[in-house]
DNA sequence: TCTTAAAACTTAACATGTTAAATAATATCG
DNA sequence: CGATATTATTTAACATGTTAAGTTTTAAGA
């Protein structure tokens, strides 16, 4: 059935060189280094983001953190009911403006913290080691430079208001 | 305190430049400017992967798909399913060995990957406008190497088993 | 050949992603 | 001040990610 070699503009090859498809590899071989640690202190991926950046940024609101972690509302709203009941975060209303809410770490999320910050770094430096610094670098760089020129309000095609 | 943290500093200090996070943010804004589309389409992301692979690689079993797709079995057995229901794809089991199954396009998958292919094809040049073809090839390189380091047997550290 | 191991899926259970709609509190404007 | 818009968060519904365990079929070994 032909090879759809024709360069209209219309084929497609299973190994495609497209960025989608790259950086979701990329992250997953990534991840893929740092899952098995997070599971042994029981706590996934995103919500080692949401207590990292908790731990960073005290007192922040839904809004801030979901931003700082790359994580939806509704997403968070879910997760944080959860660190909540397992007592690694505490919620409270902003008493400034009953909308908001005020996160921040327990003491026991504190702790959790510091037992898994060492090891994640461990990891960290493995992957370090074995893509080398310098390929990251250019790689943040480039990534870094993607979001720029695709993010804020570039969706405005040629006039910036 | 007041407001004590203006913008910059709790940006910066939640946003640490690291691999994980910025290849997470990055697929974020691209994939947000394929979203609508499909979604106007009918189709996820992940099965818009799964048809795609298809329509490269007709009869290919459930192993060869998912890793083609970067998409786990799991979630494989539950899409396929609800693709088949749809008539987009026809699964069948394979003859010659009875675990395996036989995954192909239908006529309306068929069609439905010639009205995508072009939408998908321009919003992916207008990425490129913007960011410009060298940085994304340069990007690519990068991932392509950074999967090269860390895929394969790199995890033989120390204890093979 | 009979037993056992391996392979290829599939199910199950829980967590998150994604979009739309709902809710509650605050801000705005006439 | 009161109607309305906006903001921040939450709920709901459906789809996928992730790990563990189960099922069926094939391959290997004694």
């Amino acid at each position: 059935m032909g090879d759809a070699t024709d360069k209209d503009g219309f084929e497609l090859s299973a190994t495609r060189r497209t960025l989608p498809i790259a950086l979701l590899r990329a992250r997953e071989q990534i991840m893929d280094r740092f899952r098995p640690m997070l599971q042994r202190h029981g706590v996934t991926e995103q919500q080692w983001r949401v207590l990292r950046v908790l731990y960073e940024a005290p007192d922040t609101d839904m809004g801030a953190l979901g931003a700082a972690a790359s994580i939806l509302g509704p997403s968070l709203s879910r997760m944080t009911r959860g660190l909540e009941d397992r007592g690694l975060i505490e919620v409270r209303r902003d008493p400034g403006d009953g909308r908001r809410a005020r996160l921040r770490l327990s003491e026991a999320g504190t702790t959790l913290i510091h037992q898994v910050t060492p090891e994640s770094a461990a990891i960290y430096a493995e992957i370090e080691q074995r893509v080398g610094r310098e390929r990251i670098e250019s790689l943040l760089d480039g990534l870094e430079a993607l979001l720029r020129d695709l993010g804020d309000d570039a969706q405005t095609k040629d006039a910036p208001r």
